[in-house]
DNA sequence: CACCAGGCAAGTA
DNA sequence: TACTTGCATGGT
């Protein structure tokens, strides 16, 4: 069987169990982006409470993140780790967007797909995942994210050779699979439910599994 | 108690 | 180039 149409029927297996997935948790553009900053090597349920600690202090805008001095962002967003390190790289994230943006994230999504994600990446403290989470889940483009999750399903079905790095797996959805954002969205959190599932379990294969027999 | 969670950059050899 | 390490909280 071809690559194609495996990595297709992974999707159809995981979407008749688990149903749409309804992501990216996040009522704006913005929030998902900060989002995609603060859950990098961390729990959701943690980023949901710094998250939740802005929106009480009204700072939850980009002007409004801006004006707080990082100590103060850092405080904030203690519970999701990493709370001095991820206020250095919001600040230059929103930083890069006041000043080439105007602020307005609109603007990021009309460049060409490779430019925006080039200055994404440009940003000290945005990697692929979370540069093409922010354009996937905040922007809507048509771009293939990977995890962490992604390289272990895939590595555990032979989906994927063992030295592939994150830009080999992204083209390896790409190429075989249309460039949709609905698909995209929902096959990358497809995989992140499965990847908790398992996890939890400890039994990759166990019965009852989505993927048995697979 | 140990281990992990939707990474990334900087340091080392 | 290819590893290793620091960053940190909260849940299991």
């Amino acid at each position: 069987m071809d690559l194609g149409e495996r990595l297709d029927q992974l999707f159809q297996r995981l979407y008749r169990h688990y149903g749409p997935q309804h992501w990216w948790p996040g009522e704006t553009p913005f929030e998902v982006m900060v989002g995609a900053v603060l859950t990098q090597n961390t729990n959701w349920g943690n980023v949901s409470r710094a998250i939740d600690n802005l929106k009480q202090a009204k700072a939850l805008s980009l002007p409004a993140l801006l004006a707080l001095p990082t100590e103060e962002l850092a405080r904030l967003i203690r519970p999701a780790g990493y709370y001095n390190l991820k206020a250095r790289r919001l600040r230059n994230l929103l930083e890069m967007l006041a000043r080439d943006f105007g602020g307005r994230l609109e603007r990021l999504w009309e460049l060409p797909l490779d430019e925006a994600r080039q200055r994404l990446l440009a940003v000290k403290g945005v990697g692929p995942e979370t540069a093409d989470s922010i354009l996937l889940y905040a922007g809507q483009r048509p771009i293939f994210v990977v995890d962490a999750y992604t390289f272990r399903i895939l590595g555990r079905h032979d989906l994927a050779d063992e030295g592939m790095d994150y830009h080999d797996l992204q083209q390896r959805f790409m190429k075989h699979l249309p460039p949709e954002t609905r698909l995209y969205n929902e096959y990358h959190a497809l995989l992140v439910r499965l990847g908790k599932e398992r996890c939890k379990k400890k039994r990759p294969l166990c019965e009852g599994c989505p993927l048995e027999g697979f």
